[in-house]
RNA sequence: GCCGAAGUGGCGGAAUUGGUAGACGCCCGGGACUUAAAAUCCCGUGUUCAGCAAUGGACGUGCGGGUUCGAUUCCCGCCUUCGGCACCA
């Protein structure tokens, strides 16, 4: 009988759905294992062979945990809120919900094709009432906590978009070729900066890649440091500074503030007035990009006024300059030239005293010397010295007499900022706050508040959601008067900041997760996702997790305890997959071709799940060829039956084959290396092949050891060979430890190094016998011959080397 | 510029408490089966030199050094690629 993937696929996809066999279990006795995958927006475009890579890796995780004894839960759901739905609505006319729903479906339908192994019983989607219920009540526990606020602040504004962005899409909106301008609007922020410091701190446990971890860290960017006070001559006011080198301001000779500071302008003097105001209002005019992005050129303007160096008492000159950001620290630095390549460039451009104050190899008027592992020099006064102090001492001893002073304080920094949360959108969670007349707020006391129909969902040009344009919904009165709703809606990272806990609980109509079934689920303890997620959504669910447990809704502290970010699949051409490039490879019409055991397998066997790698069509022939391998296993002939399966005792060394076969695949999926997995799954089937091998054992062993990868076949081929049951049912093959090593080991004979002979021997002969023969394999014998052997090296059951002289 | 990861055959990749480099697969070449083809199976396949051949030698894991009996693996100095951050004081 031939091997025809596409009837059996569809046998076992519908056997599976029928018996409802990934239903996941209800008893708690068992072990749980809780894998995740990032769910998808449902685009309008399908899934291609990319996207199926990491549920191809978390769908094996998952069958092999429930063959190993564990009751797994392995949901998916839809992150379905979101902007080319409602750009789409805004083009044709179709209700987002529409568009939503067809690709959901399209989406689930490419998901069941591939055999993945979800509990559809507890699908989630964001854009569900039923759902999102919970999104808006998270969000009023945040308000009442202070942790969501409203603020006039200058938004990230997307022309084309029409909406406001968070500072983390700012780049990837620019790249993909929108418009972002800054514009102050009256904005909903989450305080994620109160939880900066939980953020931090517990990233520590997390079994994540490191450079996720770093990443976070560095956005987060925590910094030590000290504001100082700088008196102003003839303003009887002080300025106001914060450094991290507060060791080298004995070295400051000239402060700058930001052109946003509330102090630019009034420092002025009569004589420099004009051109500061010139400038302050040059500055405001350049956009985001020009004043952070690639260039750099120094500009500023004096005003005029001094400040007197708490340290040394001189008059330190005040400027103006852009580089300077108003957001981070007091907006307003101490230059120290000599040591900081910023202040360096500054001070050279507008001919600034350059003083150096850290030991530095070179002359700091040629160059900056930034380094930290130097020690001070003409650091003292009459009151303090830090003249050759170590860096983290010259630092305290600085910080502790500015306090001292009462000049100076320690103070942690962070370059997080709030979270600019409201969208001025049709197609998001409503944000259910009622604005009263007399300016109160109150909360919405039913939820869900769900979204009106619209007649066009282009947002106006004043920055509101159409949502302003429904009056009916919009406006209401109750006991404490009337209201207007709140027209702006959640970002699309609100729905997915929380699902993997409705995941566990998706009916609940009464809470948002049940306390008892939290307590079996949580954490997640694997969870695939791409790595451009490092920071926005991991960041985010983070915080969302941290409040809910401040709130008891939750029992950990973290959500995810294990992240593995599954690197690109590239097209066939080595590039990033893109629909503009053309070489897009969809999922739906490699299926058709190969059928889903042979995706799955070729996309496991490209290599490394991490690593970025090209798709190469010709490679899963290979993949399609071994699948035919293990099916003549059990049917032999392409017509005719299929072949006895037999009792007889295997030679020993395919015995040994096998162990070694199980116990390499057991340890390479628990630790995710699929690609050597699947190598040694060739091996085993090729030399149970070479000696036509019909043993029960070997056979059935080897199609639960593919089970987890390629589960139709397995199914079908279990069948095959007598059994009723679903292979999802059988425990994975155990191995036998000492039947998992070769008994027969081959000596590799070197001569200096060199490899000059091999032999073989039972494992475990004792070195001076391997010595011995080794010393007599003839083409060894030929360079040992008029040589001295200075010393016999021997690795057990692995190498003999001479060293001759 | 800073942080992180990685450089191995024609290609994807394998092997690192230092111990036979190139598992497995693709591509390519030769053969068997077949009227033929497909499918399948078998053999070969890092480079180079010597030889009719069996075979043997040299070289070879980005580059240059070092440690060692022995280095893809460890150390020092470079180069390149990818990812992230980018005036955060």
């Amino acid at each position: 009988m031939r091997y025809e993937f596409s009837a059996i696929e569809k046998k076992w996809q519908a056997i599976w759905q029928e018996n409802g066999t990934f239903r996941t279990g209800e008893s708690t006795e068992k072990p749980k294992y809780y894998v995740l995958d990032m769910f998808p927006y449902p685009s309008g475009s399908g899934l291609h062979v990319g996207h199926l890579e990491g549920y191809t890796a978390s769908d094996i995780i998952a069958r092999f945990k429930r063959s190993r004894g564990f009751n797994v839960l392995h949901p998916m759901g839809w992150d379905a809120f979101g902007l080319p739905a409602e750009q789409y609505a805004i083009k044709t006319g179709t209700h987002p919900k529409i568009t939503t729903e067809n690709n959901i479906r399209s989406f689930r339908e490419t998901l069941q094709a591939m055999g993945f192994s979800y509990d559809w019983s507890k699908e989630v989607n964001t854009t569900d009432p039923v759902y999102f219920k919970w999104t808006q009540w998270i969000f009023l526990r945040l308000y009442e906590m202070g942790l969501a606020y409203m603020s006039d602040v200058d938004v990230n504004w997307c022309e084309e978009l029409k909406t406001v962005l968070a500072n983390e899409e700012v780049d990837e909106k620019i790249a993909d070729g929108y418009t972002v301008v800054r514009k102050p609007l009256r904005q909903w922020v989450l305080k994620i900066t109160a939880y900066a410091e939980r953020l931090l701190a517990d990233l520590d446990e997390l079994e994540w890649p490191e450079n996720v971890k770093q990443m976070q860290r560095n956005w987060i960017g925590r910094s030590e440091g000290v504001e100082i006070d700088f008196e102003l001559r003839c303003h009887g006011k002080n300025l106001r500074v914060y450094t991290t080198r507060p060791d080298t301001l004995f070295g400051a000779t000239y402060l700058v503030v930001s052109p946003e500071h509330p102090l630019a302008e009034k420092l002025a003097t009569a004589d420099n007035l004009k051109e500061v105001k010139a400038y302050i209002s040059r500055a405001k005019l350049k956009t985001e990009l020009e004043r952070t992005g690639l260039q750099k050129d120094k500009t500023g303007v004096f005003t005029g006024s001094y400040a007197i160096n708490p340290a040394t008492g001189n008059p330190l000159p005040v400027w103006i300059s852009d580089f300077v950001l108003i957001s981070y620290g007091t907006g307003a630095i101490m230059s120290v030239p000599a040591h900081d390549s910023r202040d360096w460039e500054f001070a050279k451009k507008f001919n600034l005293p350059i003083l150096e104050v850290i030991k530095s190899p070179h002359d700091v008027n040629d160059a900056v010397f930034e380094g930290k592992e130097s020690v001070p020099v003409n650091s003292s006064n009459s009151e303090i010295t830090i003249d050759g102090l170590a860096f983290r001492k010259a630092f305290d001893t600085m910080a502790s007499w500015l306090e001292k002073k009462g000049v100076g304080k320690r103070t942690i920094n962070y370059k997080l900022r709030d979270w600019i949360f409201s969208r001025q959108r049709y197609w998001g969670e409503p944000i259910p706050i009622k604005h009263y007349e007399d300016g109160t707020l109150r909360t919405e006391t039913s939820l869900p508040l769900t979204l009106p129909d619209v007649e066009a969902y282009q947002p106006s040009e004043t920055g509101e959601s159409p949502l302003a344009t429904i009056h009916d919904w919009l406006y209401g009165s109750d006991e404490f008067g009337s209201f207007r709703r709140e027209t702006n809606t959640m970002p699309q990272w609100a729905g997915s900041c929380w699902y993997y806990l409705r995941f566990i609980d998706p009916e609940n109509s009464g809470r948002l997760i049940d306390p008892e079934r939290e307590k079996y689920w949580m954490n997640v303890d694997l969870y695939i996702g791409g790595a451009e997620h490092a920071v926005l959504h991991l960041l985010y669910a983070r915080f969302w997790h941290k409040v809910l447990f401040d709130l008891n809704v939750v029992s950990t502290v973290e959500p995810f305890r294990k992240l593995f970010n599954q690197g690109m699949i590239l097209g066939e051409d080595n590039e990033k997959m893109s629909k503009s490039r053309g070489n897009v490879i969809p999922a739906d019409h490699v299926l058709k071709t190969y059928g889903a055991d042979a995706v799955r397998l070729y996309e496991m066997f490209l290599g490394p799940l991490e690593q970025v790698k090209p798709w190469n069509t010709n490679g899963i022939e290979g993949i399609s060829r071994f699948l035919g391998k293990v099916w003549r296993l059990v049917y032999p002939e392409q017509e005719g039956n299929k072949a006895e399966l037999t009792d007889e005792t295997m030679p020993e060394e395919l015995l040994r084959r096998l162990h070694k076969t199980i116990r390499k695949v057991t340890e390479d999926t628990e630790a995710l290396k699929f690609n050597t997995a699947i190598a040694e799954m060739m091996v085993l089937v090729n030399e149970l092949q070479r000696n036509g091998c019909r043993n029960r054992t070997a056979v059935e062993s080897m199609i639960l050891l593919l089970a987890p990868y390629a589960p139709h076949i397995t199914e079908e081929l279990w069948q095959a060979t007598g059994h009723t049951g679903s292979v999802t049912d059988e425990p994975f093959p155990d191995y036998v430890a000492g039947l998992a090593t070769d008994s027969v080991v081959q000596i590799a004979v070197q001569v200096n190094g060199k490899l000059r002979g091999t032999f073989s021997t039972p494992a475990g002969t004792p070195q001076n016998s391997l010595i011995e023969t080794a010393r007599n394999v003839e083409s060894v014998m030929k360079f040992l011959e008029g040589k001295t052997i200075m010393r016999e090296i021997v690795v057990p059951d692995k190498l003999v080397n001479f060293a001759v002289k």
